[in-house]
DNA sequence: CTCCATTTGTTGGTCGACTGACAAGTAAGT
DNA sequence: ACTTACTTGTCAGTCGACCAACAAATGGAG
């Protein structure tokens, strides 16, 4: 056997990737409750020990889940400067990406950030992630600032705890009852309405 | 015994009531998943079979429980007529609540709210309390169209559900990483942001 | 290059702990 | 007496963890 079909590496890597997709589905469909050990291990197509040897327990397994889930970001954002027109993509885009049948990473991003309520050490897993988002945003404000499109008394720490705060918590309403929001609709009024709150007046941001 | 001390219908009620309070305050304090019958009932002072003899079963119980969280209301509102006023003393008041050691039922709400994302017995629950909330809001914002306080061009159905998502965002952003906001300043941030907003200008509302 | 000892991947059995449900029993109120 | 409040025992199911075993891959010695 000096050719075999695949070396131990790709092995052990291919059923780790398996195994944190059924994780990442099994979340997105039932949130943690319905993360079990077993199911994680038949659903990826290996038996229900397996988990247990990669990661060692359940709270590992959840951890590394958290951290990978961690990883979602708006695309096509990265090209541009930071400013109030990055900021207002970086909004739809985020409701955009709410829409779409959320690939489940998506979901399960959300709904571990809601049992970190009720679970410290994923608290504070998330807490990186929630302040890299409001650097972002900070980034935005002050550029604009900088440049004069924002007006320069805009609380900066608040307007960017307000928009996060506003963007998920569309995003948990979606989850629970989605028929409820007219998401389109909320994309327009929302861009619409920063563009203004920014600026100050009712007049538009660019041109 | 012809004068016991307590009748039948006072025991009951006050058991009913003390393994709903333990309920709640079980859930708030770590979420659903650390609700179990025994521990309702024993924390309540009775023993862990009570629960099931007046509840049925845990999801009657949960239910149940999901009804008497749904009834906090920002105190000192009925007085006031609907309008913009009304409205910023409702987003002021929620987030007020939100600081003081929050009664476990408030707590309970929020992460009964979230479960709901994986559970569609409590989502349903829940539509109801979410259409309540924008009802209230939904009375302010024509109220104050009609009088002529607030821009005639505000989407009313959009607004109102950026201003229940960004407060329940605020809440569970509590929830999760309490120290990471500045509940006082963004208090009095999104009153006046919301101030603006409403108006169309920069222009207080009042006065 | 080949064989074999060793490591690593993978499985399925099993144990102890926990949980919800129920039923049979005791005590208190009517 | 009889109903209702409340407790205790118990069962079946589920879960996380550990373990012993087999299979596949690896690497070094001949």
């Amino acid at each position: 056997m000096t050719a075999p079909a695949r070396t131990q590496k790709q092995r052990r890597e291919e059923a780790e990737a398996a195994l944190l997709d059924a994780a990442a589905e099994l979340v997105a469909e039932q949130g943690l409750r319905a993360l079990t050990l077993a199911r994680v291990g038949e659903r990826a197509g290996y038996s229900r020990g397996l988990v247990t040897h990669y990661f060692g327990s359940k709270q590992a397994l959840v951890e590394r889940l958290a951290r990978a889930a961690q990883s979602g970001f708006v695309p096509g954002l990265a090209d541009l400067p930071p400013g109030p027109d990055r900021l207002l993509r970086l909004i739809d885009g985020y409701l955009a990406q709410q829409t779409k049948h959320e690939r489940p990473l998506n979901r399960a991003f959300l709904l571990l950030w809601m049992e970190a309520a009720t679970s410290p050490d994923l608290a504070r897993l998330f807490a990186d992630r929630t302040e890299a988002f409001r650097t972002d945003l900070r980034e935005d404000l002050t550029a604009g600032i900088a440049e004069g499109t924002i007006r320069p008394d805009l609380p900066v720490e608040e307007t960017t705890a307000a928009i996060v705060a506003q963007l998920r918590g569309i995003a948990i309403q979606l989850l629970v009852t989605p028929e409820s929001l007219d998401l389109p609709a909320l994309r327009v009024f929302l861009t619409d309405h920063w563009r203004r709150a920014l600026t100050g007046g009712g007049h538009g941001l660019t041109r």
